[in-house]
DNA sequence: AACGTTCGTGCGAACGTTCGCATTGATGAT
DNA sequence: ATCATCAATGCGAACGTTCGCACGAACGTT
């Protein structure tokens, strides 16, 4: 436990004031060289090392972005988290930053979280995750004039920094693919209307269907809650249609859903990728692994964290950023399930 | 951008210093009850908040919790962070801290990395993971005096505060469940010997064959980088043992090279959990949607995260916490593939 | 020789807290 | 009446920075 060395402790070595001492560290002055040796010197032998609260008490900055995630359910896991942090923790120390983690609540309390942050000066900007249509967070970070990037968007009519990955270019790619691959009748596994991110990844899976002169029949999109069990659900629905109508294919929201169309398709008898393709969108870890490995739409995770802090950077040190709205590419990785 | 309220503010208005104010808030002093009462309506109607960087300043305390984790590979995603974290994060909160997330930097860098955190004053301790033997961390922060818990063990001979998964209690669950499904060659898919957590596990495999006076074959014993591709060729070569040898079940030590087991028993021709048994170890999350579903070995990591803080708030605020060496039982999640 | 400029450095103040000690007026004991 | 005690509050200082301004010396210009 080295008693703390200070810039007096410092100044006291170099024979100059500490006043002198910060001034040259800071690059803010020009010394006579000896006298800036003498500094660097102390420094040197000291071991001297900014305390960063005090400085930043004095600079009335934290240099700390506020995070937040929901947190998954035990069996359903954000696999996308560790890149994520990881990108923005990188990201943001090569900037002068850090991240500071906190509980994701809901409801009322929620926007109190962020307000409590603002208001005691832990945090000078915020990264949001998971926000949907009419985001209370969005409102209220607008309304204070406190920058924020959201990785994902909201309503159409909000103007705000955003990252996020275009859902409806994934399903494109991946209906797409499946078209040139022969399939015609291509069923879509899709999330709840009140969903932002499922109607925005659908879109993809229209206008692929509609620019092959396709028309999807009422009966194959379904609609459920993200689950393996709906996965299966769904796809013995699919399969139960008249054979005219009955589809040859499936594109899912996510890998869980499409695990559990594979699943389901096995347990008909039917063969994964020969009788019946399923394609996903997340590539989550064990995709790749599955039997047969899992065709799916793999996200620029790292990109999207890397573009979140860039642009709060921007933000926060008022040089409004040239582009404050991305849309990142996803990409579609062919493997043997369709 | 409403202007601060600060101590000054909430003073003036309530018609007393600001130290007093202070001092209220604190519970430092009893004052008149309507002096009380009219500090706290100040506070109330002006909305303050103790501005968090000046009270650490004075403090001389951050109440941060440094943490940084290892950069899995893509394909090998770390699906116990979001867990792990998120059980930290908010044990930390109830206490008053908060968690720092900084990168993970491997070599000569890393102590540095640590200790610029500690000269700098942005935190109070720190949580270590992914430890192995003769971890340069635990030996630095244990010479420094400075608090840490490690999420793992490292040296037997090394004296620290440390939180585990019993993973020798593990394998022995698992290969216990082997025997008494009436297997007697089991063979054990494990990692190189010079990893701590893998030596652990394996040793729980020898325990439970010794316990039901099986002798392992040295053939049974693969070892390898854990990986799926691993998995693979560590089956195929057990299967191509001679008859009498040939194991008709492997345990492994996580559920990636298990995935690969699986894969190569099917390629064979074989039915998993039918003609050859496996099981993983971690509950990774797609585990229980593979064909068959993978028994595994779950381990408790929301507890583990919760512990950790738990004993390292202790030990930040010296009163020695009763118990600072914490082994948690995982869980064997019994399934359809062994 | 007197003057403005520039360079190198120091000084005082401030950021918003907490903390120890001083001060006041009232109360009770001698 | 005098003094110690105590409750209620105020005051000054400090934590380690950064920042604006001032000051003296050296220089070049008129």
């Amino acid at each position: 436990m080295s008693p703390k060395v200070t810039l007096k402790a410092v100044a006291v070595h170099a024979g100059v004031s500490y006043q002198t001492v910060s001034k040259v560290l800071n690059g803010q002055v020009s010394v006579a060289p000896e006298t800036r040796q003498r500094i660097f010197d102390a420094v040197q032998t000291l071991g001297y090392r900014p305390n960063h609260i005090a400085r930043n008490m004095r600079i009335k900055r934290s240099f700390m972005i506020g995070y937040s995630w929901v947190q998954t359910s035990p069996d359903q896991v954000n696999h996308i988290l560790d890149q994520f942090l990881t990108s923005m923790v990188r990201e943001a120390e090569a900037a002068g930053y850090h991240l500071l983690p906190f509980p994701f609540r809901e409801g009322q309390e929620q926007v109190e979280a962020y307000r409590e942050l603002i208001d005691t000066g832990r945090v000078d900007g915020f990264v949001l995750s998971s926000v949907n249509y009419n985001d209370p967070r969005i409102h209220f970070l607008l309304e204070r004039g406190f920058p924020f990037v959201a990785f994902g968007r909201s309503n159409p009519e909000l103007d705000f920094p955003y990252v996020d990955v275009d859902g409806a270019d994934g399903l494109r790619q991946a209906t797409e693919h499946l078209i040139q691959r022969g399939h015609t009748r291509i069923a879509a596994i899709a999330w709840p209307q009140n969903s932002r991110v499922g109607n925005e990844r659908i879109q993809g899976y229209f206008q692929a269907m509609q620019a092959a002169g396709l028309t999807p029949l009422p009966a194959w999109i379904e609609r459920g809650e993200g689950t393996f069990e709906f996965g299966r659900e769904a796809v013995a629905r699919l399969l139960d249609l008249p054979q005219g109508q009955r589809p040859t294919a499936a594109v899912a929201l996510n890998d869980t859903m499409a695990i559990g169309a594979m699943n389901m398709v096995r347990e008909r008898g039917l063969e994964v990728g020969h009788d019946f393709a399923v394609v996903g969108f997340d590539d989550a870890p064990m995709s790749q692994y599955l039997f047969p490995p899992l065709t799916t739409v793999r996200q620029p995770i790292r990109e999207a964290g890397r573009k979140c802090v860039e642009i709060l950077v921007g933000l926060m040190e008022d040089k409004t950023p040239a582009e404050n709205q991305v849309l990142l590419p996803p990409q579609l990785i062919k493997r043997a399930s369709g």
